[in-house]
DNA sequence: CATAACATGTTATAACATAACACTATTAGT
DNA sequence: ACTAATAGTGTTATGTTATAACATGTTATG
């Protein structure tokens, strides 16, 4: 059931990913993950994965209260912090600084040095690599500083949206 | 009265600006900035920079609105978040994401692309270019997508700290 | 000197996040 | 299987960050 990923007019980052695969590869590599490392991915730990990857885009701690809500979990905010933080340590969430929001990684190989690529209209982000990106951080161990976490965001306008309307 | 800028020890990207001669220089460019450009530099405008700039730290919107309140300003937050918004529409300021905090622009020539060195321990923020880093922004100009602005976040342990104590 | 545009002041509230503690479930050691 | 320890979840309260909405003052321009 893969979708065509060519032919598309819209902008490429956005689309090419084949999200119904996704969302069943997430989901078994996540519980993978889950077992191989003996953590537990309890009910919660799974919903909260499963409503971050079904629309895979970003989703801010109080509306993914509002969704557990919805499906029966306690919606009270330390709930979701602390699934979230969670996730993030292992890699399957990362948190989209410039938006307050949290999207379910996108990477199969969970590349710890994630970059986003964010519309400032229709808010759909993309997650990048570095090769993908032009961006290097080949060479970004700084002098005397020893580098553990890189935050890139960069926000501008898709071509969809640059399309639907001239700012 | 500059400072030697060679023959220390500690993090050369966090030391190797004179601040003395920054500070003066900064204040007198900003003035030029709005003269030029027929913006008003206002007293409250002038304060909430010297405020970022005299110790050169990241600061919280509130931490800034207690300094304005000690100064005799208003300290209600819309106050010092509509300055910061307009100081860092003309780049002279910066947002800290990973913070929540706010840093006067150490880049003479206000590059629109900063990119910050954070030490998650001292809390120090270093503002690097591209060729400081090691980062490469050349080619970041995603396809299909019209990048507008990039923040980028390096966290992560200056020498200083890491000699201090082994984490 | 009127008036539009800009800047500041103020109150209230929205949005985001964590502390602290109680309780339950799972795991590991005996 | 029992029990102690650890991990996970629930709950209340509160802390922190940011903005909406509107009132007032100030400056530039015709």
């Amino acid at each position: 059931m893969k979708k065509k990923r060519e032919g598309k007019t819209t902008s490429k980052i956005f689309d090419d990913h084949d999200h119904g695969m996704c969302f069943d590869d997430a989901i078994e590599q996540i519980e993978n993950y889950f077992l191989k490392k003996n953590l537990q991915f309890t009910p919660l730990r799974r919903k909260v994965f499963e409503i971050l990857i079904r629309d895979h885009k970003p989703l801010g701690a109080y509306e993914i209260l509002e969704a557990l809500g919805r499906d029966g979990f306690s919606s009270s905010p330390p709930i979701a912090y602390r699934v979230l933080d969670f996730l993030m340590e292992h890699g399957f969430v990362h948190k989209i600084q410039g938006l307050n929001a949290f999207i379910a990684c996108s990477n199969p190989n969970h590349s710890h040095s994630p970059a986003f690529v964010i519309c400032r209209k229709c808010e759909k982000v993309a997650e990048v690599d570095e090769k993908k990106s032009g961006i290097s951080f080949a060479s970004a161990n700084i002098e005397n500083f020893e580098v553990e976490k890189t935050t890139v965001e960069m926000t501008g306008v898709c071509t969809t949206c640059s399309r639907a309307a001239t700012i």
